[in-house]
DNA sequence: CTTGACAATTTGTGATATCATTTAATATTA
DNA sequence: TAATATTAAATGATATCACAAATTGTCAAG
């Protein structure tokens, strides 16, 4: 007898050198950055514990930092869900994203090398497979590994956390926003930021990452959200 | 007989809409931001539970949100303490807390009303009482709230639990910063942030927010960090 | 006095049980 | 039929239990 409607999270292969919880979170932020636990949906402890197989002590753990990361909301009744996507949040977390990347991007020059260059080209050409094979969830995790790749050149990283965090919350809406392939990919621009850490431009990298930010997220992404004045909320 | 040392984590009034999970939340980050669980402090789920005389369940819940803040670090070994500042470190977290705090200033200027300045020129007051009464603790909490008080004012707030994250790793540094009262003191540019406002000067803002933050914790925690190049390593 | 092996203890982790609260379902009444 | 009261089921929260891994303490050998 199956539940109401069973929840359904993409399983991740589990590594030896995680406890339950560990991978508990990163199944779940997996399956929240593709967008495959669609926001509203209402979560429970136990259901997700069933779904996974597990019991609700790991589960627990897991959620709440996610919830920490506010990529779970907990509501008064303590239910719990993804939280919708309105435009003024979007707009928000949209200026502190480029805030973020662009002070990290400033921070990291200093510490770029050839050899993190190399890297990160070999990321963008690893994007152009899966443009072609059409895998969007592989693309959303190498268009963050490109820029992962360049934040952590900075040694004393602190600030790659946060911006995980603002990933995660703008994930499942980024994913949508992918799937518009032929205008995401007109306005990529790593050949830009590749260039100006080649050059080590630190004008031409802030706006390259700004244009990157910007226009991979902005056209699509407002022109959904606008659709709806108030936002997606579910009532 | 008495553990080892048994570890003293200042106690903070029950509220009886929280659960037990997050007051252990409340109070281990408000043990941690006024220090008194002080850096390289060997922690355990057990030893808290018992010096919280709770159950390890609601601790581990709530030492795993702080661990995702990196307010506390876990090891490879699984043991945990709170992260030891390293020059380095520090003034990557003083540079991002620059960037966010002046970003959410930006964004939350066109919010701004004079409701919202009086409350902060009442919190201001508070804080010369503080000083009055040489209260430490209260003083830290206070210049917190004056800072958030101006961020929140924007009704799409994603900065703020980021910035509170940031506060929250530099809170055991902070306390000793502020010790040194008399410098402290000195530097505060409370005054110039509400003036600011109150002329709806954007420029002024920035600039008196970023002196405040850097002047604030620059001048004595840089003092006393470069006396150890390394960091305060354990050993 | 130092080093290394082994035992005892402590600890993290995850599952389970219990209880209060909330939600859903059913029955009852207007 | 619609609204409300009542009952049943599901859920979150916490404590406890069981187990494996890690740590500490002890002691003998060099």
């Amino acid at each position: 007898m199956a539940k109401h409607h069973q929840l359904d999270v993409p399983e991740i292969p589990m590594r030896a050198d995680l406890t339950t919880q560990e991978y508990v979170y990163e199944r779940l932020r997996y399956a929240i950055m593709v967008g495959a636990i669609p926001p509203g949906t209402n979560l429970t402890m136990r259901g997700l514990a069933e779904a996974m197989g597990l019991s609700p002590t790991p589960i627990r753990e897991a959620v709440r930092r996610l919830s920490t990361e506010h990529a779970i909301e907990v509501l008064q009744n303590r239910r719990m869900t993804v939280p919708n996507m309105s435009l003024g949040r979007f707009e928000e977390l949209l200026a502190l994203r480029i805030a973020l990347e662009v002070h990290a991007a400033e921070r990291s020059l200093p510490y770029i090398s050839n050899v993190i260059i190399d890297e990160m080209r070999a990321v963008d050409r690893q994007m152009d497979d899966a443009l072609s094979d059409n895998d969007l969830d592989q693309l959303t995790i190498l268009n963050q590994t490109f820029h992962r790749t360049l934040y952590r050149a900075n040694p004393h990283q602190v600030s790659m956390p946060v911006i995980e965090s603002v990933w995660l919350q703008m994930g499942p809406f980024q994913r949508q926003v992918i799937e518009n392939i032929k205008e995401y990919y007109t306005v990529d621009r790593h050949k830009e930021i590749l260039d100006a850490l080649s050059s080590r431009d630190v004008a031409a990298l802030l706006i390259a990452t700004e244009s990157d930010i910007r226009e991979g997220m902005s056209r699509s992404a407002r022109q959904q959200l606008t659709k709806v004045p108030g936002g997606n909320q579910v009532a």
